[in-house]
DNA sequence: TTAATATTCAATTATTCTATTGAATATTTA
DNA sequence: TAAATATTCAATAGAATAATTGAATATTAA
């Protein structure tokens, strides 16, 4: 029980280790869950994160040297994504873990809602059969390329700036959900309060694609749609 | 899209980075490593992890700082231990991901174990067959304490350190499948090239039982057997 | 009460990590 | 070829982290 025991067990801990310190950044965390999403651009990543291309680009290094990510060049740009499916998986792992084990996180949650219209909380099993069985109008409101990387089947596109623009499109007898990239996105947010301050009964649908992919939802891509 | 979204979001990944910070650590992983395995007392921890007692102590706050063990004072004794079994699914998690993205864990495995007795890869599932259908005599080399907390039904408990007492007990014309706590214990392997120098035909089992109730193995503890 | 033991605390040093800045590289467009 | 753009690299300073040591605390045993 000496030392070669000693030297493999520290050899194998440090690359586990490596993982960790991948995930142990803020910043990170956050370009990690913007790619779980769908591929970027560095300047997108950047400028979606609030960080200058160069510290977002250093991020995104490190992760790719902890080999969570990948990088191919296009053009001009780099596109990162993530390496595999299983880091997202990784990643929403960690996520269910804090919200678990960390009170703040709730904290924090309720204390940016608290006083917004139309947050109070839902029944979500309720609601979450409400949209599996279609009977409510369902909104994505992210950025028309992830909707079409994945989706609620039967869900409208219609991306937050421009919602607008598409309000007659809107049902005023019935329930529209709305729905983004999950409990920390505010997309759906914002498209909820525009709608209720236009009259339309709206409510937000916490969980995103990933979640409900977990949960063992049907997610519709482009290719099956149309 | 200004500041206080950016602020939410700040504050957010924080918190999910605190769960990264706490797993950034390889010390820190092999104390959470051994805490799956069940409750310890800080002396225990840190002679398994080769620290010092002061410097383990400071890790394990560490740990419970992101509320990912907790700790009970019994008598001079503090006995930490997982704050919930979620912790150890999530270590897991992680360690899989490590597997498969880095090469490097491979890597040193194979290092480690070439040249040693016994260890040839081994058809794994087979074997596992084997273990599920008790065609084969099991050996849980783990302390008695963590066969206790839970082991594969109707395998025999002889700690490595008592193993060469139970010699005769053990029989000569079967096969032998010895485990541990995981791929990265090294109990099973000093028992196996232990068995095969005197004559056994032994086989080490790499899975740990939490990887075994990750497979969806049955696992008896205490209770159920006896 | 005193001595022994297990654990934690506090202070120090060495190391590692982060953000920032400006320059360097590589690709496309004019 | 020259200019424009996206990304990365390199160097720096400031902040956070880890290991070490010795002292402090708390519980038990004598």
């Amino acid at each position: 029980m000496k030392n070669p025991n000693r030297a493999f067990k520290d050899a194998i801990y440090e690359q586990f280790a490596r993982i960790g310190k991948a995930v142990s950044s803020p910043k990170r965390l956050e370009l990690l869950d913007l790619l779980c999403q769908g591929p970027r651009t560095v300047e997108v990543l950047a400028k979606e994160s609030g960080l200058t291309v160069a510290n977002a680009s250093q991020h995104l290094q490190v992760l790719r040297a902890a080999s969570l990510v990948a990088a191919e060049k296009e053009g001009l740009f780099v596109h990162y994504r993530l390496a595999d499916q299983a880091v997202c998986e990784f990643f929403r792992a960690m996520r269910v873990l804090a919200e678990s084990r960390l009170a703040e996180v709730e904290l924090i949650k309720r204390r940016f809602l608290e006083g917004r219209e139309g947050m109070e909380p839902v029944d979500r099993k309720a609601l979450l059969e409400l949209v599996r069985k279609g009977a409510v109008t369902v909104l994505d409101v992210r950025p028309a390329e992830e909707y079409r990387a994945g989706h609620i089947p039967g869900a409208l596109s219609i991306p937050l700036k421009d919602l607008k623009l598409h309000l007659a499109e809107l049902p005023h007898d019935q329930d529209i959900v709305a729905y983004c990239r999950g409990p920390y996105c505010v997309l759906s947010i914002q498209a909820v309060e525009m709608l209720r301050a236009r009259g339309f009964h709206a409510i937000r649908l916490e969980e995103g694609i990933q979640d409900l992919r977990a949960l063992g939802f049907p997610i519709a891509t482009e290719e099956t749609t149309k």
